[in-house]
RNA sequence: GGGCGCAUAGCUCAGUAGGUAGAGCAACGGCCUUUUAAGCCGUGGGUCGCAGGUUCGAUUCCUGCUGCGCUCACCA
């Protein structure tokens, strides 16, 4: 045992579990065994009860979960992955020893059974148990949840604990099993849609000596080889253009970005982007990809309406589009398009919108957007061509409306969804571009990026038209499993470490 | 970072208008061969988050700290 300051109580209870441990070898057991071979799941007997009933020896293995022990006879319930099973133990049945064994078991050990199946007086299928093997000893006390009629009682509900000690959660909590298990459908759907419309799923470095291709602050480290510091992304674009000027056509990366940014409900500083791109097409046809693949998500979990932010969200029904500008205009009840710094200031004065003096024309709108417009658009909604300033990776638009790129954003519920851009591929715009960057950086914009040469010089041999799109993957995952923080789609969300 | 709230047994929670704490479950001992929040009898288990202050006396009041939650700010 470690050293650990614990509680008598938790103390006591370890040190029965070890006594019990201990007697267990001396009945001529291994506590911690290597295999176990099973026959089938909790849930297949419980399907399979017809087929099965009192003729088939089955084999099932799990964690006990809870014990009803009557003196010579106990019933149980074991869990493994599929649910939970009823066992039925008799000494008259499994004979003294193996019913010694039994009663120096614990809820949270891991057991395997052989038994065959029959059917309790009062309807439930139960493993009428004619072999007991201990295959893993608990020596610390797992909460006992218990239910009766759907209600629970003594849940183990203390977030923190649940979050820093996930198994534990994962174990008593099965509906939080059942989000994680809906969590990887969501992320293989996502793969076989993009595969399916044959793009290339690849990786691209997680440490990185520029990072770019969004608005953050990375983390930093140091590479003790290269005598360098380095930087975790904070998005995928930069390589996955590289790649695209390397010649493959569609391509699509899911893997872990780092932003060192505050964590709330709808943050994690360390969380799961999407990114995908395709050469010889735009914004436009990114848009339709974009409602397809969520259409396509939605067909796979079975339902058109999902309950998030607290309104009914229909994913079904056609998806909105419309312009910033309109939508801003329509709410502030100006043309803010041809509104100068001047005039956007004295628009934020009036309705008390706190903003940095640096702040030019692009983050004032920006600001003004977030501000009126965002929290007003709950279904679906494309949100069209914005200021450049902001975009430094978007075509201008084709129209030639000055200052405008073409990029849009997908909301749902009030949050940003997607990011998408016709990308841009004039290596020398995209040079001014990240030139600006690097002086609102040496200003003291903490968020703006340096100058990525290789990505310019990639940009010089020629980047086909592309069009290209990054997701929050667990934004997507909250969506689709209802969920109203990122921490409950995240196994460890990120919380300070004790000591 | 600001505001509000929470922190008592392994789990879920009471409680003390200041006199060092209770319940249910879990644990331990006993009875019990179709139970299911099994039941019955009995027993043990707490530096009341941490550190100070006020007080004869603090788990309770005050201050600071730590952790967590909600919220605002931040997050294209």
């Amino acid at each position: 045992m470690s050293q650990e300051e614990l509680g008598k109580s938790l103390n006591e209870i370890i040190k029965h579990r070890l006594e019990k441990l201990s007697m267990i070898r001396k009945l001529g057991y291994n506590p911690y065994q290597y295999v176990f071979n099973r026959t089938h799941s909790c849930k297949s007997i419980l399907e399979n009860y017809d087929d099965l009933k009192e003729s088939v020896d089955v084999s099932v293995a799990g964690r006990l979960m809870s014990v009803r022990r009557m003196g010579r006879a106990s019933f149980a319930h074991i869990q493994d992955q599929s649910g939970r099973l009823q066992i039925y133990i008799q000494e008259n049945k499994v004979g003294k020893t193996q019913y010694k064994l039994f009663s120096y078991l614990d809820i949270g050990d891991i057991i395997g059974v052989t038994g065959k199946v029959f059917k309790t007086k009062t309807g439930e299928t139960t493993v009428f148990v004619e072999k007991l093997e201990i295959l893993t000893k608990n020596i610390r006390p797992l909460p006992v949840v218990k239910e009766k009629e759907g209600k629970v009682f003594d849940a183990f509900t203390d977030k923190e604990q649940r979050y820093r000690q996930r198994e534990v959660d994962l174990n008593v909590n099965p509906h939080v099993r059942d989000i994680f298990v809906l969590r990887s459908k969501i992320i293989g759907w996502t793969r076989d849609f993009f595969v399916e419309h044959g793009y290339l799923e690849v990786e691209t470095p997680i440490l990185q000596p520029v990072y770019g291709g969004a608005a953050a602050r990375p983390f930093k480290t140091y590479y003790n080889a290269l005598d360098q510091v380095y930087y975790l992304r904070i998005a995928l674009e930069i390589y996955l253009k590289r790649l695209i000027v390397g010649g493959y056509e569609k391509v699509f990366e899911i893997g872990k970005t780092f932003r060192n940014e505050g964590i709330d409900r709808n943050h994690n500083p360390e969380f799961t982007l999407l990114e995908f791109y395709e050469t010889y097409v735009d914004y436009y046809y990114m848009m339709d990809f974009v409602e397809k693949y969520f259409k396509y998500i939605a067909s796979k979990v079975g339902k058109s309406t999902y309950r998030f932010e607290g309104h009914d969200i229909d994913i079904m029904k056609k998806f909105n589009r419309v312009k910033l500008f309109d939508l801003l205009n329509g709410e502030i009840g100006e043309d803010l398009y041809k509104a100068d710094v001047a005039k956007l200031r004295k628009i934020c004065d009036e309705r008390n919108i706190e903003y940095k003096p640096e702040w030019e024309r692009g983050k004032l709108i920006d600001e003004l957007f977030k501000e009126f417009v965002e929290p007003k658009l709950i279904q679906p909604t494309f949100v069209m061509d914005y200021p450049v300033e902001i975009s430094p990776f978007a075509k201008p638009a084709r129209d030639g409306r000055e200052g405008i790129v073409e990029r849009f954003e997908l909301f749902i519920g009030g949050q940003e969804f997607a990011n998408s851009f016709s990308e841009l591929n004039d290596p020398l715009d995209q040079r001014s571009r990240m030139e600006r960057q690097k002086r609102l950086k040496d200003k003291g914009d903490e968020e703006a990026t340096d100058i990525d040469k290789d990505f310019l010089v990639a940009m010089e041999y020629g980047m086909p038209p592309t069009g290209g799109v990054g997701i929050g993957m667990d934004r997507v995952v909250m969506l689709f499993t209802e969920q109203k923080s990122i921490r409950d789609v995240i196994f460890f969300p990120q919380l300070r470490s004790l000591e």
